[in-house]
DNA sequence: TGTACATCAGTGAACGCGCGTTCACTGATGTAC
DNA sequence: TGTACATCAGTGAACGCGCGTTCACTGATGTAC
């Protein structure tokens, strides 16, 4: 039986690079706008191979969207719980607020590239509830007002980017980035790092 | 020359209404679930027809979210010409965080419904411009936080919607709202109607 | 160590289908006299 | 008022193409003895 030790790892493997070719494709061009040939020749393969990975292409953007948006997740948890408080949640804040997290979109937070178009998929939808709750409870726990005060920072973190990503001119993008994270902060104690 | 006349103004009705399915139908589905082919129909005409009427999808597309979203803006301005400035903001914040509005996707604002599909299409995302511009100066005249807190404000609006209409329970989607809102109308003097 | 066999991840041709777009046409509307 | 003609919005068949999915196959890897 330890034959399939190998081969179970090496098509683990594969599974993982199709995950993340299609992760950053979906972002950059929408889910639609990218087909299951495109994907799987951006991990290296022929779009026959898909199948022996995934049920559908639906599964797949479940998966994607469910495995982007934890791994967000635990960053922030992982920052939370290293750093001091107001320092923990400046640098949140300002990575998520940073033109260049608007300028790389196949990095790009999930709720803010694809949210609309996941909202339409049940499947995708479902993958991402238990993230977005441990997203809103890591702020939460640094933010003076507690839960509500979390879930509209997150609001307005995603808001921002959605927008600063419309803007035609820089300058705009960074005045609503700036904006935004100048609200958010606003709600702490004066103690900042 | 006056036979033109008649024949103009049918044709502009027919537009009109091509214009409206499609507002309707691609915030339901999305821009890439909506073929010309379902657009014409549910105009009640056929898919030869569209031709007649745009030089290809991608300038509905343009059209579609540069009326709508300028139907909203003119919404605002006049609610907020209209009424005293706290009862004014309260109205717009109130409407705009409604969950009848989450639920409503064929006529919910298009920053929430396209915002990431219409960002990847720059003919699209150039026709919003202007009316972003207009919703903001509302909401910077109604604030005492002048533009920042206007550009805040719409972000922390959006992001609310878009999160919400990804929650699963229905509890969940009115407590996003519900903290949007209470954070919006925080930055109001003492005053409210 | 060497040969015969089994497993199975990945290949690539093929499927039916719907897309965006084109175009020859039809038939209702309005004009000319 | 009535007939012959021009306009043009809308029709529907057809185009080439890429989609999601299926499937018979290949060939590298590991097993048995």
């Amino acid at each position: 039986m330890l034959h399939m030790r190998k081969h179970t790892e090496h098509k683990a493997a594969t599974r993982a690079r199709i995950v993340e070719a299609a992760s950053a494709l979906f972002r950059q061009h929408g889910i639609d706008g990218v087909g299951v040939d495109a994907v799987m020749h951006a991990a290296g393969l022929t779009h026959g191979g898909f199948y022996g990975h995934f049920p559908s292409k639906e599964a797949l953007v479940a998966e994607v969207s469910a495995a982007s948006l934890a791994r967000a997740a635990t960053r922030w948890e992982r920052i939370s719980e290293t750093e001091r408080p107001a320092s923990a949640l400046t640098r949140i804040v300002e990575s998520y607020l940073d033109p260049a997290h608007v300028a790389d979109l196949e990095r790009g937070c999930v709720l803010t590239t694809l949210g609309p178009e996941v909202a339409r998929r049940p499947d995708a939808r479902e993958a991402l509830g238990r993230s977005v709750e441990r997203m809103v409870a890591v702020l939460a726990d640094l933010l003076p007002g507690g839960r509500p005060q979390a879930l509209a920072a997150l609001s307005g973190m995603i808001g921002a980017v959605v927008l600063a990503r419309l803007a035609e001119q820089a300058g705009l993008a960074e005045e609503i980035l700036g904006a935004a994270m100048a609200d958010v902060l606003a709600g702490l104690p004066q103690d900042a790092a």
